[in-house]
DNA sequence: GTGAAAGCGCTAACAA
DNA sequence: TTGTTAGCGCTTTCAC
C-alpha cells in the first residue's frame, strides 16, 4: 500500500476503504506511530495554536485573562503558547518574533507600550491575525478588547473623594525612571494614561489642588512598591486614600500599612484594581474594581478564533463593562489637626 | 548566489565570506525575511521547546513553579510550552500527546495520578527526556523532584497536637468520588498519599483515635471547597484544627470559617500547604508550610536541560528541604465543655 | 568558500 | 478508491 493512502487514514482527511483503514491503523497500533505535527503544519501552513504574550504570568490578573483564552482556545481546538514580556518592551519583541517564528496561527497580546509598535506592525503585515487584550494601541487597527479604563478610575476615586479625601494618591506599575509623575506625555501604555487622566479628572472636579503630586509609578515588583509605599507613607502630607492599579501592588501597600501601624481604613483608605481571591479576607475587606478578567480573555481569543476560521470583517473594539465592589476599606479620612 | 549560501549566514551555520555575508544580510532586512522554525525544527529533529503539564496553573503553587522553570529555560535558551491538565488524567494524556506531536525537546510532567501512566512510558520510550515535578512515581525511574511530603506533613500535624488539638481535619485536592476517605490504596496520588500518611501517623501517636474521620477529600474547586468545609464545620464533633492541602483549599475554608462566625484561632486553628501572599495579611496570619516552590521549578528544569545537552547519567530523584513559618492561625482548642 | 542535491514527514493536486 | 508526484523551508553532505 503506498504512503499516500496510509497518511489519508492517519490524518483523517481523503477517502479510504474500511478494510484498508482497519489495516493501517492496526500497523499505526504495531509501530507505535506518533504524527509528526511539525510536518504537517509545514505543508498545510497551519499549526492549531494561538500565541498569547502577556505582561506578567504571575499576576493573578493574567492568569484568569489566559484561562480564559484557553477555555475559548479548546473548545475550538487550538492549543496556546504563553509567553512572558515583565511588561518590557524588548523581551515583548522577542517573544513576538520567536512565536511568528513557530508559526503560530495568531496572536494575543498585551502590548507593554504605544511608542514602538513596530513588531505589531509586522505580525498584522505578516498576514496573522492579532488580538489585543486590555490595551488598546490608537494606531493599530485590529481587535481589541478592553474595559473603560478613564471611566473605572474616575468611579474608584469619586468614591474616595465622596469620602471626604483630599489626598489621594495613584500607585501604578509603569515602568518609570523615578517614582514622581510629570505628564500624561511620559505614559506610553493606554490603559494606564486613561486610568490616571480619570484620576486627575475626577481629583480636579473635586477642587483638589496639584493632585499630581500623589500619582507614583515604577512599582513594578514588590520591591519597588513597597519602596513607593514607604515614601508615600512618610511624607508629612501623607494621602490619606490609596487607588492601587492592580492587587499584587495593593497586597504589598496593605502590608506596608500594617506594619507602620496604621489602620485601613480608620488612616488610610484603599481601593485597588482587580477582585483577587484574598481581597474579600483581609480585615476589613478591600474595596475592589472588579474587571471581567475571565470575560477579556475568552473575548479576545473567541475574536481572534473567528478571524482565524475565515471570518472578514473590519476589527473590532470591544469595552467590557466593570463594576466596583463595595467593601470595608474605604472611610471618611481621620481627623486629626494635621489632616484638616 | 545559491539558496544554501543564504542559508548558511541567516541559519548561522558554515563558513561564509564576509561580502556575502553582508549581502545576505541586507537583503534578507530589506524582504523583511523570518526564518520559518518549523521547517528548521523538522531538519534538525530539535525544536528547543521544553513542554510542560501542570495541573492547575491558576494555582500560585503551580504558577511559581513555572516561572522556576521559564527562568532555567530561558536562561539556557529554551522556550517553554504550557499545558493543564485539571488534575484529569485523560486532559493530562491529551496534553502529552499533543506535544510530543509538537516535537518538544523534553517534557516535565506533574503526574495527577500513579495509576494509568502509559502516557508517560511512551514519552520515555519515544527517546525523549521525561521529568517530573511535585510528585514521584515510584515505577517511573526518571529525574524527579520533589519535598519528602510524608515528613512536613508530620511537622505540621504534630505542630497542631502539640498545641493539644484532638480533633484535626486534613483537607485536600485529590478528586474522589465521595468526599469521605477511606484508605491509603485509594489515592493515586504520591504526594497527597504521603500527606495522609503523615498526617495519620502523627495522630495515631497522638494517641487520637480513628484520625481517619477528618480526612476529606475531593476539594478540587472553591465550591467543593465549600462544601467540604460547611460539612464539617457543622458536625456536632467539628474538627478544632484543620490543615489544607493548599492555598486555594484554605482561603475557602478561612472564609467559611468566618462566615459561620468563628473565629481563627480560637475556634478552629489553621495550617496549610503553601506560602501564597495572602496568608501573610490575614488578620491573624496564617501558619504555613513554606516549600520551595520556585526552586522545584528550577531544579526540574536544570536537570532536563543538561539530559537534553547530551549529559548521559543514571536518573536523579532530588527532594529539596521544606520550612514551617509559624505565624498566628494556631492555638490551643477551645475549652467549651462540647469540646473537652 | 560556495553550489547542487537529497531529504526531514507530511498534504495536495492530479491521474489512474 | 488508490497511487504518483511535487513541494513546504530548512539543514546536511558532498563535490567543486
Amino acid at each position: 500500500m503506498s504512503k499516500a493512502t496510509a497518511a489519508r487514514v492517519l490524518g483523517g482527511y481523503g477517502v479510504v476503504s474500511d478494510t484498508i483503514r482497519a489495516g493501517v491503523l492496526a500497523a499505526a497500533m504495531a509501530l507505535d506511530y506518533r504524527p509528526n505535527e511539525l510536518a504537517r503544519s509545514m505543508t498545510t501552513g497551519k499549526s492549531g495554536i494561538i500565541g498569547v504574550v502577556v505582561g506578567d504570568i504571575e499576576n493573578p490578573f493574567f492568569g484568569l485573562a489566559v484561562r480564559g483564552i484557553s477555555d475559548a482556545a479548546r473548545a475550538a481546538g487550538f492549543n496556546v503558547i504563553l509567553a512572558n514580556s515583565g511588561e518590557k518592551i524588548e523581551a515583548e519583541k522577542a517573544a513576538v518574533k520567536l512565536l511568528i517564528g513557530k508559526r503560530v496561527d495568531g496572536l494575543i497580546v498585551t502590548p507593554s507600550e504605544s511608542r514602538d509598535i513596530s513588531h505589531l506592525r509586522d505580525i498584522h503585515r505578516s498576514g496573522r491575525p492579532l488580538a489585543l487584550l486590555d490595551r488598546a494601541l490608537p494606531d493599530l487597527d485590529v481587535d481589541t478588547v478592553t474595559v473603560d479604563d478613564r471611566d473605572i478610575a474616575m468611579r474608584a476615586t469619586r468614591i474616595l473623594a465622596n469620602a471626604g479625601h483630599r489626598r489621594i494618591a495613584y500607585v501604578t506599575a509603569v515602568d518609570a525612571q523615578r517614582h514622581q509623575y510629570r505628564d500624561l506625555g511620559q505614559i506610553y501604555t493606554s490603559s494606564v494614561r486613561e486610568r490616571i487622566d480619570g484620576f486627575l479628572t475626577v481629583c480636579r472636579d473635586a477642587g483638589i489642588d496639584g493632585p499630581e503630586r500623589y500619582v507614583r509609578l515604577g512599582a513594578t515588583s514588590p520591591e519597588q512598591t513597597r519602596s513607593v509605599a514607604e515614601t508615600l507613607l512618610s511624607e508629612t502630607d501623607r494621602p490619606t486614600a490609596i487607588l492601587a492599579s492592580d492587587s499584587l501592588i495593593a497586597l504589598e501597600i496593605f502590608k506596608i500599612i500594617r506594619q507602620r501601624g496604621l489602620r485601613v481604613p480608620d488612616d488610610v483608605s484603599l481601593i485597588t484594581f482587580h477582585d483577587a481571591d484574598w481581597t474579600s479576607v483581609t480585615t476589613p475587606p478591600i474595596t475592589v474594581i472588579d474587571q471581567p478578567v475571565y470575560a477579556l480573555g475568552k473575548s479576545v481569543a473567541e475574536l481572534l478564533i473567528r478571524r482565524l476560521e475565515g471570518e472578514t470583517r473590519p476589527s473590532e473594539r470591544l469595552v467590557l463593562p466593570t463594576a466596583i465592589i463595595e467593601r470595608g476599606s474605604v472611610g471618611p479620612p481621620p481627623t486629626t489637626k494635621a489632616n484638616v
